[in-house]
DNA sequence: GTGAAAGCGCTAACAT
DNA sequence: ATGTTAGCGCTTTCAC
């Protein structure tokens, strides 16, 4: 069955300790000793128990990973930034769906106790509510974490996030610029606190060029494509004076543009899309998304970077909050 | 500092052992005892610690998961489908990418190396390679494993995938049926055994309909959709008669169609493009992309469900194989 | 240069 | 109903 250091020692008459001197290239070996002990180890086809490590060393080389979907392209860029930044560092990552639709709390809670049941060194979220109580738990475990994509004012912690308000500002900015002035803004339910920033960024922008606060109104809705797509229609049937959609992510802007298609609505001059992300199909759609561009990877990057460097310090807050500046990118929806 | 059971049964008067019955819903345990340790347990903020559960168990109730890309919508959805299904039957999971791009044999040896260490249960892999090493040391390691959308020749071992020579005969057979006669098969580099079933697929089709088996022809391509794009346009100006493309994926295919519609191309008409998954976008992609379907979320569970099937019968290898059968969806790009 | 003992946190098996 | 012993696989400390 599986191999040990026991084993091993048997074989080549000595004692498991020195096998672990052995395979672990450490001092005060005789060098032959060590050529044989590896070569047994290798015949045998032995490789170390990570957990029996873990156990002794109280590292387990391992990060946890708390987000919604993957099958989201947002998110699933997300943790490719986050798995290519923590195995250049010689982690792992384990990955825990914190919802498979909507937001739930008692499920977020407790995949985050699973996770850290696992003694993983760190853990990366990206939170999908605001509730106190999650935060108040938060605060209280004694593993470094890193937020993302959330401005936690709840808590004291480490997060990197991008410019949500500069984000709106440079979406309703552009609309105006185009003569826009009935926006819709579409966006994921339930309303997270994101949600509101930058609904707020908006209507303060509109504010500032002399608009009215009723030149954008909420439409909410579930972030699926297909839902933007529905809702989408229903909105632009029951108000033709909507002459802008500003969505809540690159997928929801698909299903806006293929609503307004189908409508038979002009893309830009009837209706402008904006999206937001840029997710790397979003350049390659048609008509090309205008959208307010974040710097996914990077983003992933950035918190397991600071995540590694507070373990590699034994850190548990290190204040260091990200915040990324997005861009709008101008192509063909708007 | 982080609080184990000693700590518990230190501030309950009681012995370890004791609190760990508490702890587990044993039996042979005083009800008012239990009570007073899971009320001290919930104080002191506990959590068990699954590295030595593990350790002693010889359980990890983790699965390893391997693979190429997170960000490509093809394995991310094969990633939810394990992720949902591994959740609900009470695993975790450790995600290890196989290769930043292109195939790199000694990394996804490495990777699958490290998920052992971890003592997974079991893995599930999705292999970028058919290295007849890679498969003979997957051959005596001693945890099951599923393989996910190959069918290996070398090896006997439970697989999940999808019938790819009926793929390839449904797209064939509907570009014969709109008048195509100079097919490209734009396929990801490097060529792949699943590359040459299919490619062997699309050409006795052909040939049934009686055709040349010059009808077609190969098209290597890194598989991004700006490589795709770039390809497409270069073998389309190269070639004035290729009347349809038949993409390796849908990410690809979407490359495709930006190529045609960029050189002024009509599809389906001066160029019908066929991909390949059916990813979630491809219904919203414009024009909406003909595409030969396969289950992706799907193939996920499948392959998570054979392999917890596995772990729980404690059997290393069932033959199981399961081969999806995929369909054609027919929208607007052929 | 090598080994013996001890312990990481937890839990079966065997007492009491 | 509770405690003792022992051990999962590995490594640190100290002795030889």
């Amino acid at each position: 069955m599986k191999i040990t250091i026991k084993d091993i020692a048997r074989k080549a008459q000595v004692s498991p300790i020195t096998v672990s001197r052995a395979l672990n290239d450490k001092e005060d070996i005789n060098p032959d000793t060590k050529n044989r002990i590896v070569k047994i180890a290798n015949d045998l086809g032995y490789f170390p128990n990570m957990l029996a490590q873990s156990l002794k060393s109280k590292k387990s080389k391992t990060l946890g990973v708390i987000l919604r979907d993957i099958s989201d392209p947002f998110y699933a860029e997300i943790l490719q930034g986050i798995s290519l930044t923590a195995a250049r560092e010689g982690y792992q990552i384990i990955l825990s769906i914190s919802s498979r639709s909507g937001v739930n709390l008692d499920l977020e809670y407790n995949t985050l106790k699973l996770v850290l049941q696992k003694q993983v060194d760190g853990v990366l979220i990206i939170p999908e509510h605001e509730d106190p109580r999650y935060f108040a738990y938060l605060q209280k475990i004694h593993t470094p974490f890193v937020l993302l994509n959330r401005v936690p004012k709840e808590i004291q912690c480490d997060y990197v996030s991008t410019d949500q308000q500069e984000g709106s500002r440079l979406a309703m900015s552009h609309f105006i610029k185009k003569g826009k002035k009935h926006i819709a803004y579409l966006v994921r339910r339930p309303l997270s606190g994101v949600a509101l920033t930058r609904m707020a960024a908006c209507e303060k922008t509109l504010l500032e060029h002399g608009l009215s606060k009723d030149s954008i109104r909420v439409v909410e809705c579930d972030d699926t494509i297909v839902a933007a797509y529905e809702q989408t229609k229903r909105t632009l049937k029951q108000n033709s004076k909507v002459d802008g959609v500003y969505a809540w992510d690159d997928v929801m802007a698909m299903g806006a543009v293929k609503a307004a298609i189908e409508l038979g609505c002009g893309i830009p001059d009837d209706i402008g899309i904006i999206g937001y992300d840029d997710i790397e199909l979003a350049k390659f759609f048609n008509p090309a998304l205008t959208t307010v561009r974040q710097n996914i990877q990077l983003i992933g990057r950035t918190a397991a970077e600071i995540l590694i460097e507070k373990i590699n310090n034994d850190v548990l807050i290190a204040d260091k909050t990200v915040i990324l500046r997005p861009e709008l990118i101008v192509r063909e929806t708007a």
